[in-house]
DNA sequence: CTACTTTTTCCACTCACAGGACAAAGAGCG
DNA sequence: CGCTCTTTGTCCTGTGAGTGGAAAAAGTAG
């Protein structure tokens, strides 16, 4: 199938669009209601939206009291692509042009085998996902990659986890290879862009998305956009001081946040209690598996292992502190945790809210909510689609 | 003489307003080079603007090689009245729409006598500027108060130093008293927009302003506008924790930033210091005055006093870590130094630094500029100006 | 005085858009 | 089934914003 190139040709047509995308297949009448065009315009735009095929008809509305409506919905041919790369692993997902997610894969991955072999392993996962049928070709991607990225070029700077992709045109790359366009951005805002069109964030303009995995990234959201700094780092408060004089870590201070808890400071400090026969379950599991990882940790302190739920509860209120005092800088109408963590599910919750709602002043906390994301592993990938959707929907 | 009560129709009109404003006179031909309008639409719409004595006609410019064109300036009878209300003290001023200050008076004074008892006081002042002869009226007027504001209302919300304050409708009293539009905001927002305006921020999009007086505040500029959060208490850093389980604090936790380092920190250190006898120099100062402050603490530092110094240093390290924290979150182009203890000037500023070039990343280090402030105590009179012109110079 | 520039005004033309009139399509009721 | 009322979609005209060319006005440089 021949790949729709079109864009909007005014804010308006955008605008149709956009709500067309987070509100599903609408009747003209509804769309009416809701852009205050008049009539006339409203069907001038509509009709064009029509020839440009990125919308198509789609029947008779029902009946709200007198003549029935057109319906009109996005091109249902229309095909996204999300990929979020991780640390660890790669997810990608298909999307239609409502972002619902038609289909995903995940793969275990290291990052640090660089560019060329992660995006030969992303665009197989590509062509797997066309060969199941959902999709002839697609119409744009939106890639998140774990560091910080120069956005308007889509490239990564200087990330510390990720050497070798320092100054790698992703964007130009990948565009090339998929053949449509693509938007990169860090993996912590897709995150918060997928919150934020499917998940928990839907109606809030402020707020933080901390993911705690392999690293801890916080996506910021201001006033419903992505705030992404002057170089492209903001949100990266794994390196934050959080215990004075701390442990080393890999950025060479001492104390990072990241380096007391993270899933990889987790997984160490696990592997250490067991060695050290402090948890009898965490042994068993490292004996059973020759190493441990946080998820090792969640299911040890979900059978109660009281080393494990130690860990958690300590992690916690080390992040909680930092949040603390971002929630006290920012004040944020909510935030979310997330991350592959996620699992370590109340007991990491609660011990964050505890230092939160403690270490910031009442105004702050009074009406916010600390809540998980809910949507786990896709909300990278929903967020990507949104990443390129957003950018595909406004105004050429 | 008659205030000018017009606002502008459209978003021509107000752009060209606030080129007026930060360009200062303009010819009609160089206005055009900015806007992008036809010569057409331009002549239109700067007519209209004439005809409400918004703006005047000033002369001729001077040729550019062929027929002279003519200038135009904002009204030159406009004043803009800007109220900067401390904890300890009241700055007030009359600018013009240029935002040039025209007169300006400090006087002591506590914010805790309520807001009666200190609008009593502004109106005086104002008076006083009027009877000087700077101004017959205003046009507009901008208040700063110490503690979070309800920025639409302009009401102050559960303010910490500042109780009686609460609810307390300010923009709506004030705008009675004065007979003009009023606007009201954080004082540290107020000195963000006035550094913004005049200042050392003035080409910078994403910045920081952290203003270090009776209490630590931060104003937070996210792409050119004033960053509030959601209950409008963005910024407020006092109460971060800086300290582990260090000194208690108003706010009921310990450790807090401000409990460690602000004005009334520093006074409480250098008393402690006096009548211990560490430094004859304080000694001397409290004898004479019967009080220290921090303006002691900075004369006895520039004479040598080492206590004095180390109490600097110290403050200043705490503080720079905090910010350390704050530059990896947010990643600004810029952090500026400001407010009361400007006067410790380079011994803080070096500290500070030391911090956060130390505890934060490179990529967010690396092209940022730390700096003290460049308008001292007009900061925040400039940047009530600028806020109420900014809302009076937009479409109404 | 002449040739060339720049600024300003004037005017005709295009385009976006609103809103009314009217036709089409359906619901509800007797 | 016919009648009335409601909603939806189309057509058409009026209005106001805005553009761009032509020409007048006001200079400069020789």
């Amino acid at each position: 199938m021949r790949r729709m190139t079109a864009r909007p040709a005014n804010a308006h047509q955008a605008r149709l669009l956009r709500l067309l995308r987070d509100g599903g297949p609408n009747s003209r009448a509804q769309l009416g209601d809701q852009v205050d065009l008049s009539r006339s315009k409203l069907a001038v735009e509509v009709d064009r939206l029509l020839e440009t095929e990125l919308v198509v008809a789609d029947g008779l509305a029902a009946s709200r009291g007198g003549r029935r409506s057109h319906n009109i919905r996005l091109n249902p041919h229309l095909r996204f692509l999300g990929v979020d790369i991780g640390a660890t692993s790669v997810d990608v997902a298909v999307t239609n042009a409502e972002l619902e997610i038609l289909g995903h894969i995940n793969q275990p991955m290291d990052v640090r085998e660089g560019p060329v072999a992660v995006f030969e392993q992303v665009l197989s996962m590509a062509t797997k996902l066309k060969a199941s049928g959902l999709a002839e070709g697609f119409d744009g991607a939106g890639i998140g990659v774990p560091g910080p990225v120069r956005f308007p070029e889509g490239v990564p700077v200087a990330p510390p986890i990720m050497p070798g992709w320092d100054g790698f045109p992703v964007r130009e790359a990948l565009s090339q290879d998929l053949g449509c366009p693509v938007m990169v951005d860090n993996d912590v805002n897709l995150m918060a862009m997928g919150e934020q069109h499917a998940g928990v964030a839907r109606t809030v303009h402020d707020f933080l998305v901390v993911k705690i995995g392999t690293g801890i990234g916080c996506g910021i959201v201001v006033g419903g956009e992505v705030y992404r700094g002057t170089t492209g780092s903001a949100g990266d408060i794994g390196h934050i001081q959080a215990v004075p004089d701390g442990r080393p870590c890999a950025c060479g201070n001492r104390g990072c946040l990241e380096a007391h808890f993270s899933g990889a400071a987790l997984a160490w400090d696990a592997t250490e209690a067991a060695q050290q026969q402090l948890s009898a379950e965490l042994a068993g599991r490292l004996e059973a598996n020759g190493t441990l990882s946080a998820v090792d940790v969640a299911a040890a302190a979900a059978a109660g292992d009281a080393t494990s739920l130690d860990l958690i509860r300590e992690g916690g209120n080390r992040t909680g502190q930092v949040i603390a005092g971002l929630v006290s800088f920012f004040n944020p109408g909510l935030v979310v945790i997330g991350g592959g963590v996620t699992g370590l599910g109340h007991t990491l919750l609660a011990a964050i809210r505890t230092q939160v709602y403690r270490g910031s002043l009442p105004l702050a906390t009074g009406n916010l909510p600390i809540v998980l994301g809910e949507l786990g592993p896709t909300a990278g990938v929903i967020g990507g689609a949104r990443l390129i959707s957003d950018h595909l929907f406004s105004p050429a």
